[in-house]
DNA sequence: GCCAACGTTGGC
DNA sequence: GCCAACGTTGGC
């Protein structure tokens, strides 16, 4: 039985700029770009085994898969004044059938959720129970 | 392409 | 330290 993850989490990506598939083509990716002080938070409270779901923004609009995290904590490699951080992920599983935004939101338990609530946050914090509800939803 | 939400900047 | 102006994000 492994341990399970400490943490949940969701991070948002533009599928034209940096996509799933980009990510499986990487094996291994660096999460950078966060400008937000909300979303540095969160990726600084991330920990290694963490998993976080794979988030589709402005096209799509919908979870495509797990990431796991494998490096935590490191300096934003594109940010040169040293403030920023990221973690390194790589790809855990691919949803056969991806969450929608919409059917995220058309679930009054996750009303309450980050993704929805704060829709501009790029790294948002899900809980195990978000996180249970909606592995389920994935499963079709 | 538009606009709401939110963060940041800069004048006072 | 307040707040208006501006820029960015992301859903629609």
């Amino acid at each position: 039985m492994t341990k399970a993850p400490a943490n949940y989490w969701l991070m948002k990506s533009e599928p034209f700029k940096y996509s799933w598939d980009d990510l499986v083509a990487e094996k291994e990716g660096v999460w950078d770009g966060v400008r937000n002080h909300l979303a540095k938070n969160n990726l600084l409270a991330m920990k290694v085994g963490d998993e976080a779901f794979f988030y589709h923004s402005r096209e799509g609009l919908e979870i495509v898969g797990i990431v796991t995290i494998t490096v935590e904590g490191i300096l934003d490699p594109t940010d040169e004044t040293g403030k920023w951080a990221a973690v390194k992920i790589k790809p855990k599983r691919r949803f056969d059938h991806p969450v929608t935004l919409k059917a995220i939101k058309a679930r009054p338990e996750l009303a309450e959720c980050e993704l929805v609530r704060l829709s501009r946050l790029s790294v948002a914090r899900i809980t195990p129970e978000e996180w249970e509800i909606i592995c389920r939803m994935a499963e079709g």
